[in-house]
Order: structure tokens, then C-alpha cells, then sequence
DNA sequence: GCGCTAAATAACAAGAGTTGTTGGTTGGGA
DNA sequence: TCCCAACCAACAACTCTTGTTATTTAGCGC
């Protein structure tokens, strides 16, 4: 979802506007592979129009997300990026430098290594539904 | 390390004290494998120790954490959950209630499901340093 | 036991990141 | 073109966590 007619439509597709905002804050972070934090996108949104709010940006990115558009994720960073690359994928975080790399599904800290980063630690988490929420056993 | 006499030796061989306040929160977060947050914590030694500060058990679970005694996690939930099973392990967290379950390394989502826990996601990241700060080529 | 000193504590304030509120503005379907 | 819901900017507020400081206290040497 990339040229700005399409992207349109997908705004509009959903009962939503496509204003300039819009229009600019898309086009950054899907231009941005570094998986910027809000404020970097506003950091850089500022640059082309001056006048436009750290909410709005946050609306924005949020509204994308909703739409499946790009990924927030929370690497523990203390602020959520987000990633343009919506294809099933893992990431590397460098401790020291906070480089977010991106690494296939399949990928092993062996494989990890292969880009020259030495891995120390390796979180998986499983999101879902607990079996309790399931059968509605908290109703009880 | 569980004793009250073994957790008092561990605190004075790095130099720290053993304070009524850290007994207190040490055995609420050793005995509690729910992986509460630091307000849950608090609440609960409040009960025991009305005048206990959040600053103080803030300060005490990062110094459980910093001693290897405890996992500090973050699953974005917007807050730091404590994890007294320092053993190597994943997490499932359900997205309806906020329970978290442990899981084997070698769990699988279909593993996990064993559990009666539908995984809709997992995410997994590496965490490390990468190329250019092994090579300091930041410095350059 | 006793006193000393560094560590820990409680109270308070503040910091970062994110979201709520509001009143005026505007995109875009009819 | 008109109209209304969606949007925007400005501002305040919220949550989680950490910094500051004056006072207290654990635990060492004696």
C-alpha cells in the first residue's frame, strides 16, 4: 500500500480523511525503514509543515496501525516504533546504539550473527487468549 | 534463592543492606508467579507496611533485577511486570485479561496451545549489539 | 552492646511518553 | 456548492517511572 491514490482510497475505503497530514505522515514512515519512535516522525514531519502537533502524529500513526497498514511495536525502548514492513518478521535490537534491525522468521541467533550482530538474549513472546477468556470462565 | 537467611547473605555480599523493606517485597515477589507489576507489588506490601513508598519498591525490584534474582519484563503492557522464575523461559500474554503464562523454550504455538491458549501472534526479538558498535565504527 | 558511615527510606517533585478535551477548521460525498 | 462528520492544533492531563533531599537505619569495627 504505497502510492498516494491508493493510500487514499484505503483512508477513505474506512470512513476516513486523507488530509495533507495524513498524506505527509504516511509517505515519512513508509519511507522510513529505521523504525522510527512518534517523535521522530514529528521531528521530521515538522520539517515540511511547521505547524503540525505531536498528536496528530500520534493519530495518525495509531490510525495506520489500526488499519493494518504498519506494525507498532514495543521493544522495551521505552517508546513505540513503527515499521512500515508489515510481512511476518523479527527484530534484532542493538543494546548499545538502539538499532532495530529486521531478521526473517526463520532466523536463529546463528543466523542473527550473520549480520555481525552478537545476540545476548532472546525474548519470544506469544500473544493470544488465555484459555479462561475463551470459554468465558471469568463470568463466572 | 529463597531463604530469608540465603536472600539476607546475597544483599550483604554486594555491599547492600537488608532492610525490613526488602524482606518484605523480596518474599511478595518470590512467592507470587503471577508477574506482577511494580503497583501490584506495592499494593501488596502495603497492606503489611502502610508506609512504604512505590519509589522504594520501584527500587527494590530493580535491585532484585540488577542482582539476577528476578526478571524485570517488558511485554507492553505499559508497565514492567517481575518475574521471579529467572529460569530460560517464554511468555504467552493474553490480550483480553493480561494473564501471563510461562512456556518452555522450545514451545511452539502449537505447544502453547496445549495450554488452552490460542496464539494469534508471536513476536520474537533479538537483543544484542550490533556491527558497528562491536567495531566502534560509530566513533569514526 | 556502641557509635559511625554509607546505604536506604519516605515524601515530594519531575521526567518521558502518550492520550483526553475542546473549539475552530476542512475534506469530500451529496 | 453545501453541509456535517472527521480532523486539526493547542493545551491539559494521565500513567509509569525516576530524580532529589533530608532523615533514618543496618551492619561493620571496636
Amino acid at each position: 500500500m504505497r502510492s498516494p491514490n491508493e493510500l487514499a482510497r484505503r483512508f477513505r475505503s474506512e470512513g476516513r480523511k486523507f488530509t495533507p497530514q495524513r498524506k505527509l505522515i504516511s509517505r515519512l514512515v513508509f519511507d522510513n525503514s529505521a523504525h522510527p519512535t512518534a517523535d521522530a516522525v514529528f521531528a521530521a514531519a515538522r520539517l515540511q509543515m511547521p505547524m503540525i502537533s505531536l498528536k496528530t502524529v500520534y493519530q495518525v500513526l495509531n490510525d495506520l496501525a489500526e488499519m493494518g497498514e504498519v506494525h507498532a511495536l514495543d521493544l522495551g525502548t521505552g517508546s513505540i516504533r513503527f515499521d512500515p514492513n508489515t510481512t511476518d518478521h523479527h527484530h534484532a535490537l542493538c543494546a548499545t546504539c538502539g538499532m532495530i534491525l529486521d531478521v526473517a522468521v526463520a532466523a536463529t541467533p546463528e543466523l542473527v550473527a550473520g549480520h555481525g550482530f552478537v545476540v545476548h538474549d532472546v525474548d519470544v513472546t506469544f500473544r493470544g487468549t488465555c484459555a479462561s477468556c475463551l470459554t468465558g470462565a471469568h463470568d463466572l
